[in-house]
DNA sequence: GTTCTTGTTGATCGTGTGATCAATAAGAAG
DNA sequence: CTTCTTATTGATCACACGATCAACAAGAAC
């Protein structure tokens, strides 16, 4: 039987092992933050020597904008995916608002906050940044896009308002971060706050009625 | 005359001495952030020894709360000021959401997103940052609730749709300290969301009526 | 001028970080 | 079985952090 204390790793393929890592890494980003990332404790977790992190993430700065990279690139393709689905734009900002605001997803907005502060000082990550910025609003943008091209929206400048659209998510979002409770009905007073942005008529985002999140389960760590 | 350099720094009030550090940790804060707040870095920049100002902040964690609170609460006040100058709450709405998005602030907003991350591991941080959230809030919400008194405003939730104005600005604030080329007439489309949402007429947030920045100047990087 | 309070120093400890590299051993190749 | 490639180790370096404290000295009190 294998005892329970292993000497020395397995010896992997260096694809393996690469993945095992970057797992273990995505792992610490959403538990603990991109700061967590330490070549010990991506280490710790893997079951491997400090230094084998470091063979293959020569940089660590790199290795926390890769991660930053894939976190958040999977969250932006799979609502990508999500809108297909939809027929009208008006569907599509829809679910998109609400999808976004449901509170599924902090762990990765809190991973977007903490990239703002660390793009400072990790030039690498401020690159990764900005460029999925770039992508989430390109996904915004053609839903608004659509929108004008139908009649349903209004509004002279998509991009612009892509970019606004996000912005105000996002601040949401981080909001709720800190402070979860207090506000009721975030989908509905953000609809009508992009409805009167994007120029569509008021309820138009809020297809079934006034949706009622109910009260807060107040769960505090 | 007395040599550049300085054998020992002079002997001065506790009072004057700890305003010196307070001053110096601030100005530590407004230019390189919250986490550059250490207490060799403090001392530095004061001309003493590190010990000196473990002496007066014991506690690190509670030297970069406070310091948080005193920035944040200053354009807090700072802010509400202005707005008792003003008469009407669409006027009071209107100048807030101007002064708030005209870029003079970023050094603080930088503050403020640095802090939502490192209140997750300082929590005489994270006490202050939602002691400050509600600080600000009560602001809008004054102003909301002024306008809905004068018929200006038609919303039946003052207290929410201050938080979401809040944290619309704070997204788009947070988003400007990345990029903040990109989006054309920020102001503007913030107006018509904001008024979408407390039901105010359209334009009525912009005084000087529509006002046309032109095409967006795409200057990728 | 002497005494005494206390603001101030500077060294030190323990911890955590990224980075580096000679030494090791697992496993494929012969 | 032997050889050889290389994945992996573990120790080590330099640095920065918060914290602690005996020792010093400036300046008020007497």
């Amino acid at each position: 039987m294998s005892s329970t204390i292993q000497k020395r790793a397995a010896r992997k393929t260096p694809a393996e092992r690469a993945a095992e890592i970057a797992e273990a890494a995505r792992e610490i980003a959403l538990e603990q933050g991109l700061s967590a990332i330490t070549l010990r404790n991506v280490a710790a977790r893997v079951g491997v020597a400090s230094g084998l992190v470091a063979h293959y993430h020569p940089n660590v700065e790199a290795l926390v904008a890769g991660i930053f990279a894939t976190i958040v690139a999977a969250e932006t393709e799979e609502v990508a995916g999500l809108l297909e689905r939809l027929q009208t734009p008006l569907e599509q900002l829809g679910m998109l608002l609400e999808t976004l605001m449901d509170g599924s997803r902090l762990d990765v907005t809190a991973i977007w906050v903490e990239a703002w502060t660390l793009g400072r000082r990790n030039e690498a990550l401020a690159a990764c940044v900005r460029e999925q910025m770039d992508a989430w609003q390109a996904v915004v943008q053609r839903v608004v896009e659509a929108g004008i091209g139908t009649g349903e929206f209004e509004t002279f400048d998509a991009p612009s308002v892509a970019w606004q659209i996000l912005g105000m998510v996002d601040g949401l979002n981080a909001q709720a971060l800190v402070r979860w409770d207090g506000v009721s009905d975030r989908g509905t007073h953000l609809a009508r706050a992009v409805e009167g942005m994007v120029g569509a008529a008021r309820g138009s985002l809020l297809p079934g009625g006034v949706q009622h999140t109910g009260p807060i389960s107040s769960s505090d760590p």
